[in-house]
DNA sequence: TTATATTAAAATCTCGAAAATCTGAAAAAT
DNA sequence: ATTTTTCAGATTTTCGAGATTTTAATATAA
């Protein structure tokens, strides 16, 4: 018997990787009987990842992973530019040194990572890492904001963004060439360019948006 | 014994009008029998409500209804405006003139309203009336952008920001004065002036801020 | 054959009670 | 007098069984 706790995580854990297939049914029992809980516990904890946006919820029909939607994760992308931009201005202005020296130390984790990859070095095992360190450095950017309510809600979109991005047949074309983007974003920031920072995280989170039908507000503001 | 959905819609409405007291405590027993049903129910409705942030859970210490906190106020502030000039803009390009008609419509509701209590009529009954309308103006600002995503995380933080707004010493400062703010908003958004619209929202939203700490980036970028 | 009705199996939802945990007051120790 | 311990009442959490609803397989009728 698990606390409950442990097992939200877990299951958010799993619904962020590949571990589920898309538009698969979360039965109750079988995760009883896997978590060694009740029904009920297992109930509520869905209920909450359905808030979160992590399952979908029908009455009297259960639970089942999100389908994937192209037209979600353009929207989320455009959620993310919105908060993302916002909070790393608010970061450049709010955070000191230290938050800089962070920001460095995720970017050098993650460069490091993605140097890696591209040399072809066991790209299979380096993934997972990569995403975790991806994570960090966009969560680094925008943490000096004071607004916790504007990280939570990023929390809440990353999550969501990287479930409807990580099928496994998706991740690879996702990873490539983020080195210089980046770089830039980094460059930007700790310069405490404004604009410059919206610009590259926009152009940045916008990559592979190319060619859809849905404009951003935003995109024609940041040029 | 009413439906789930039912109880969560009642709740919801309480929470975000002055029924509660802030930091009260929400016992699964008194709400089980009020409501006519089994304490796991209420259990289940109040996670939903937690992860809408609209009540507060602390493990093996139930449920509250979250405090007053100045602070939160200024954040939820902060991504109204985010949310709400975007979602405006987005409107502006993807409504047509359906879109701007509901526009005038909610408009000439809330106005004739607000008319209303200038002239001192009847005001405490009033007061709830211009709160919805208040809402619908706002939500259908925002109505015709296509992006769910957005205008779901609106409504969150729209809810929250009413739920800190509703104490009833507070309600009456908060309605003054808004009929020229909401004009010129209905104005710059019939005119599609993009500019205008963002920079009309964020003055409305931000017309309590004044005096206060946090900054808003975006208040910079709208002169 | 196609469509509708019947029914059994499976899944979901609700419930009240048992188990675990917290709280605060009274007793004991320092 | 102050701190620590104990304990009982109150509250929260977990649980599994029974009621309700959906699903899907089979039978019946058009």
């Amino acid at each position: 018997m698990e606390s409950e706790n442990k097992i939200y995580q877990e299951l958010k854990k799993r619904l962020t990787t590949d571990t589920y297939d898309h538009g698969q049914k979360l039965r109750a029992e079988v995760l009883r009987e896997e978590f060694e809980c009740s029904a009920s516990t297992v109930r509520e904890i869905l209920f909450r990842l359905a808030s979160d946006g992590l399952v979908h919820f029908l009455d009297q029909k259960g639970f089942r992973v999100p389908e994937l939607s192209p037209t979600k994760l353009i929207e989320l992308t455009h959620m993310r530019i919105l908060l993302e931009s916002e909070g790393a201005v608010l970061s450049i202005r709010q955070g000191g040194v230290g938050w800089e020296a962070s920001l460095t130390a995720a970017h050098h984790k993650l460069s490091h990572l993605e140097k890696r990859i591209h040399a072809r070095e066991d790209p299979t095992e380096l993934v997972d890492l990569w995403f975790n360190s991806e994570k960090e450095f966009h969560q680094t950017l925008i943490s000096a904001c004071s607004s916790s309510t504007l990280k939570h809600m990023h929390s809440l979109i990353y999550a969501q963004f990287r479930q409807q991005l990580m099928k496994a047949d998706r991740k690879f074309d996702f990873i490539s060439n983020n080195i210089k983007q980046h770089n830039d974003i980094l460059e930007a920031a700790l310069a405490a360019d404004e604009a410059l920072t919206r610009k590259r995280v926009h152009d940045h989170l916008a990559r592979h948006l190319t060619g859809q039908t849905a404009t951003l507000a935003s995109e024609s503001d940041a040029e």
